[in-house]
DNA sequence: GCCAACGTTGGC
DNA sequence: GCCAACGTTGGC
């Protein structure tokens, strides 16, 4: 079974990689994605032992700060049910779901904080989704060569 | 805080 | 099914 690599995205002010790593397991279900494209990734092709990326958006330095692993396929986004959830969604239901979560566990983080600025400029990187002008993905695919590459970076 | 880019919604 | 209006993301 071939291991798949992917970048998450999450903003540092609501929960960074110090949240996840101050966690008991060191362990989180990455709830409240309501994007269809980041949901099809989640439930359809995340699989268990895929790496991830960490990444922190919407702050001063963004960049990849970490690395997890998806430690539980898919199931139902329980936040969608709660109605004082800020990431309810009538549409869901546990009979009917909508939203998904995985699990995720930190495996560590990365001794610096790989930014997007670098990997704008870095040419084995263009094709990266990341970096490309518009794109709002909270989940994405990363190739193996591009894993490779960002790690050679650190 | 600005705003480009994109996704979603809803009227028709 | 089209598309304008609106909301969100997220870099800068």
């Amino acid at each position: 079974m071939t291991r798949r690599y992917w970048l998450m995205k999450s903003e540092p002010d609501v929960f960074g990689i110090e949240t996840l790593a101050a966690l008991p397991a060191q362990t989180t279900a990455w709830d409240g994605v309501r994007n269809y494209q980041a949901r099809n990734m989640m439930r359809d092709e995340m699989k268990l032992g895929d790496r991830v990326f960490f990444y922190h958006s919407n702050c001063a330095e963004p960049g990849i700060v970490g690395i997890a692993e998806i430690v539980r396929e898919a199931e139902p986004d329980i936040t969608a049910e709660n109605p004082e959830s800020e990431y309810f969604d009538p549409k869901h239901s546990a009979e009917n779901p909508r939203w998904f979560v995985v699990e995720v566990k930190l495996e560590r983080r990365l001794k610096r904080n790989i930014t997007l600025a670098e990997m704008k400029d870095d040419p084995a990187l263009v094709e990266m989704p990341l970096v490309r002008r518009g794109n709002r993905l909270s989940v994405m695919p990363v190739s193996a060569a591009e894993w490779q590459h960002i790690l050679t970076l650190e």
